[in-house]
DNA sequence: CGGGGGTACTTAATCGTTTAAGCGATACCG
DNA sequence: CGGTATCGCTTAAACGATTAAGTACCCCCG
């Protein structure tokens, strides 16, 4: 049988209303009476019931983490982003709750109750995602959401426009002169972020932009035949127009498609590092062991979701929506690797 | 204001009690004060309170989700299996909480209460999961622990006899005379089972085995060195003695080994699906887009989670840990690709 | 000496739900 | 007709924690 406060006042010949404010470090009880609930607490193992307390104070100490599913299908992010989370909350009292993803349709009044919200990607394909937003449960967006959707308690952001800078300059250093952004067909915000800062990027330099635009749906032979019109033809050079112009530097969004392209180029007979310099937009061990090692940009989805944890900790306590939300900026450094 | 059993007795002049028996299909109320009751219920979006409901049944709804943090630095398979358990566990009473990894210390104390917990990867270095064995919540295991640890209530295991048949069935079909296992360095059942498989396998062809042991934390360079003097060497062919021993297939276990498998065997001047042919032991998205496509066994991680929640919402209506444990197989068939 | 005020507790109510026990009313049986 | 079983409901207690309100006691001051 678990020790309750009962159990604890009894043995101590108190009342459970004292034992509470003794623990809780309330007034109303003598100092030396508290160290003495607070020993015996502690020798007899008390851990307060989470039951009692939500009831009571009307409060379920859990935290739903929810994305769409379509993260996860293809996802070594999320696996860390999760762990974040997970160790983010680690020493509060609340809990994180998965919440199944509910992307058709949007169905999500049965999801169990939380005080908190965190919703990794919020994608605006994802009719759940509005649904979550719509209601008053305090919530923290990883990746800002949609402008049609309510705004959340807080956001946590990349630092988008360092993350462009660091990596095309990353590419230019290893020699691309032209360098093309890959962008893998998605419903986020983020992508549309980094092709504004291609863009502005190219701009200042009197570049010509490529966005060469791609699914993860394309078979390998669908993205060959897209990457063969922007990229030098390893075949038949010669046409001297066309090397001119032919893109020597790609950076890759999409979690893991740096990996599909460095294969696709290969098969082009174009070699990875050399004929055209690759920076994967998000990392992973993957990338570290590609041969060669694949440069990316370290989204650091752990911290990610540690923020993530911290900052819905936080507005927990806040009375009401903060407006505008609250914001966090988490640096994506470049980890230059091979290529 | 949230609708509560009093609210809609109050509406109805009637008792909670009355509310609550016809909600939940007790006897003791009429069929026509029952369906009054639901439908009531039903116009004002009654939803129990789950922190009242936890109290007054001692059960929270919860069920957490272990896994040891080694397992999500590297995985594709950890999304799946997550995705599976919350799907699992959408359509019942339970939701599932992740619980932080405790590794090293092995204190598990203050995990939030749970009703039950599903334990990923059980690894033999892992001094949590044996905290959480040891205690008397119900709990499944994916793979079983290892034979120090305390039974789980229930373990789900894919079907590793036939998955060793079928890869190095695939393997010999391919063509390969003298396939070898190439093992990461685990601390799982896994591995060894399927290391078992693989013996008996050459036992019954007659094959001299052979078993290539690696490590995660090994450079592809480390990688490489080990390879070299398992398989045939393209630079030097010449000595018979040595190419009639080579290995010509390799069966990878651990998730996304195979990728650096494949670009170290290419740095060697091999060819994946020709010199060596190839097989995963784990699949993903990557396996089916890497160039060439890479065979996989597919484990099923979805189905697994699937699998593991049904099987504890199940278990959680036992009285007491049931003995044996609760076994269940789920295949693993061989999906065919260029390698 | 009486009253005001603080201290250190206790009592009791509350959160929402479930369930054992109780209690009229009706029906049935000997 | 008296006894008793059954139905359909209500009452009340319980789960464990928190907290407002109440109370006993002591101290100090006028």
């Amino acid at each position: 049988m678990a020790v309750t406060l009962k159990k604890i006042a009894e043995q101590l010949d108190l009342s459970a209303a004292a034992v509470s404010m003794a623990i809780n470090g309330k007034p109303g009880v003598s100092e030396e009476t508290r160290d003495l609930v607070l020993r015996t607490a502690e020798e007899l193992g008390y851990k307060p019931n989470r039951m009692g307390q939500s009831l009571r104070l009307a409060r379920t100490g859990a935290i739903g983490v929810y994305f769409p599913s379509t993260v996860l299908e293809y996802s070594l992010y999320f696996a860390e982003v999760t762990r974040g989370i997970t160790a983010g909350l680690a020493d509060t009292d609340l809990s994180p709750v998965l919440l199944p993803s509910a992307l058709e349709n949007g169905d999500v009044r049965d999801f169990p109750s939380v005080d908190g919200l965190i919703i990794v990607e919020p994608h605006s394909d994802d009719l759940g995602m509005f649904e979550l937003l719509r209601g008053d449960t305090p919530t923290v967006t990883l990746d800002p959401p949609p402008p049609s959707a309510e705004r959340p308690w807080g956001i946590i952001e990349s630092d988008n426009a360092g993350l462009v800078r660091e990596a095309f300059g990353h590419l230019a250093s290893r020699g691309s002169r032209l360098p093309a952004l890959l962008t893998v067909e998605t419903v986020s915000d983020w992508t549309a972020q980094v092709e504004r800062g291609y863009l502005a990027w190219c701009a200042e330099r009197g570049i010509e932009p490529a966005v060469i635009r791609t699914s993860v749906t394309h078979s390998n032979e669908e993205v060959r035949q897209i990457l063969e019109r922007a990229l030098p033809s390893a075949r038949q050079p010669g046409d001297a127009q066309r090397e001119r112009e032919a893109r020597d530097g790609l950076f890759v969004c999409g979690d893991g498609f740096a990996l599909r392209i460095a294969g696709v180029l290969r098969s082009m007979g174009l070699s990875v590092g050399e004929d055209v310099h690759l920076v994967s937009g998000v990392d992973s061990t993957i990338m570290q062991y590609h041969t060669p090692p694949i440069s990316s940009v370290d989204m650091n989805p752990y911290a990610y979701g540690v923020r993530a944890a911290q900052m819905i900790h936080r507005l927990l306590k806040l009375p009401e929506r903060p407006s505008p939300p609250s914001y966090e900026v988490i640096p994506a450094p470049i980890i230059a690797r091979a290529t």
